[in-house]
DNA sequence: GGAACCTTGACACAGCCGTGGTAAGGTTCG
DNA sequence: CGAACCTTACCACGGCTGTGTCAAGGTTCC
């Protein structure tokens, strides 16, 4: 009994068949496979699904932004690209230095670290 | 002399007149402005429109994407809570451990603390 | 073996996004 | 003062996104 058809899945969740189906396309929750290929949700996959819309929901953004996210955290270039964009401008300073949130975001890698540790 | 009109600025930088507008709208480069209201391209703004040009074009990403890109970085909540997604799934562990990339991540910040600390 | 599932693939369609254009009005400058 | 800029605010339009639905075929199970 751990593991819903996706049409279940869909039920549980609030999301349509459809839509748990792009979610995979789009590459942020695959469900695994049995051995005829139906999908099989089981409790992660039901749990991510349903935080999934709540993220999506409380911050307003989409799946795209989502996937560009999930690119984002896989694709180191793109990261480093990107940050030293935003951070190289050293004419007008703005008005809040970037050093600050270099160094809040090294302080949450930190906890995300600590964070990681207790899992295990 | 160090002040370029808008479509001066869009000469120069290969955008479109209309574009230099638009990417303002989305909060990515403001130009000041004159007293009059005029945008006043300097040469900070034009470095920094030609490198988002190749920011693009190189990554394949669209405005839209750097948007939601600065909108991470000023957002802690939503950065916090699509952090906390991505790595919340103890169960299924995935081929690559979560703390690798937080641990690169993390050193990254350093490297760029560091260049930051040097451009002063 | 047939009903009720599942699969992938395609067509459809509203809505947003990037981009251009235009209109109505202020600014600069020869 | 008139030409040639600039401003904001709209309308337009092709293309991508999110979502539904349908078709053709495989699987499960009574």
């Amino acid at each position: 009994m751990d593991a819903l058809t996706i049409h279940e899945a869909a039920q549980t969740t609030g999301w349509s068949a459809r839509m748990l189906r792009y979610i995979e396309s789009v590459g942020l929750i695959d469900a695994p496979r049995s051995d005829s290929g139906y999908r099989l949700y089981g409790a992660p996959e039901l749990q991510r699904l349903r935080t999934l819309r709540e993220l999506l929901s409380d911050h307003d953004i989409g799946l795209g932004e989502m996937g560009f996210a999930q690119r984002l955290r896989s694709d180191a270039d793109l990261r480093d690209a990107i940050d030293t964009w935003f951070a190289a401008q050293p004419e007008r300073p703005s008005d809040i230095p970037e050093s600050d949130w270099l160094r809040f975001e090294q302080d949450k890698h930190e906890r995300l670290l600590a964070a990681a540790a207790q899992l295990t």
